[in-house]
DNA sequence: TATTGTTATACTCTATAACTATA
DNA sequence: TATAGTTATAGAGTATAACAATA
């Protein structure tokens, strides 16, 4: 018995929804950033670009507000975009302290794929339910999303 | 506009219900983190001790198995849980390469607070979610949490 | 030969503080 | 004085390879 087996974790575990989501967000971070490995890319990289993708040039405090993570891992992330050319930094006009980060042409293509490869993901991850139960799922883990951002 | 704010990400990404279980599996791991450590643990000593709390003496491989933790992590997390006396190593006549490893009776006591914490963390995380649907999310989170364990 | 526990290494993510230039 | 971007550092999680003792 040498592949692990949720069968055999505690009902202090698996019976808890805090951590089966812990676990299942794992799995789900690991997978996509096999997807995405393909690309060179991690998935904060990924988060960065479809963000662009649909809110055009964003200052880099916002990003990293939006999306939750550090102001000072960001400077690395978007360096890491910069020399493949798949974003660029612009001057703002007006408050010069800030970076108007876009898409580049390239990086507007790779995003593309980006998006084509988090669908295919999903989809593995919800193979087991029917449309429905998707529909309600997401709902439901948009609900708790929202609430975790209001305790903050 | 300083808090992060959910609504302003694509829909590419808070549609999609892979990005939001990582944020919210990470979110999860932060509350749960944070009410641990309290008791001076993180939260994989705490999944370590809930383990063997309901299924007795274990082998280290066992452990790291069930959990889906490196062999080679756990090594360190067992010798913070012993050097507390949590946790003890034994010999295992049947086979001398096996620790057998067992909860002390303080482990048991402090697992015990564990569990609470871990119970009031759920409460906080499912607030929004009535009780039908509290069930129905955490059945839906254990099928596919099944469904990565056999992808593997 | 294969497995168990161990050590060591390295990479990512996360959190924090401090610096600069601008406001 | 406060904010935006940057640099640096340290802790935690993860992945990998190699070793000694034992099967």
């Amino acid at each position: 018995m040498s592949s692990p087996n949720l069968e055999a974790l505690p009902q202090a575990l698996a019976g808890h929804a805090g951590y089966l989501l812990v676990r299942v967000g794992k799995h789900a971070q690991r997978m996509f950033s096999l997807a995405v490995d393909r690309l060179g890319l991690r998935p904060s990289h990924c988060d960065v670009l479809l963000l662009l993708a649909e809110r055009g040039a964003l200052a880099q405090v916002d990003i990293a507000g939006t999306l939750l993570i550090e102001r000072a891992h960001l400077v690395a992330l978007l360096d890491q975009l910069e020399a493949r050319d798949l974003v660029k930094r612009e001057a703002d006009p007006r408050d010069r302290r800030r970076h108007a980060v876009r898409l580049t042409e390239a990086g507007a293509a790779v995003t593309a794929e980006v998006a084509a490869l988090a669908v295919q993901v999903e989809g593995e991850l919800l193979g087991e339910l029917d449309p429905a139960e998707r529909t309600l799922f997401r709902e439901i883990l948009g609900r708790i999303a929202r609430d975790a951002d209001e305790g903050d």
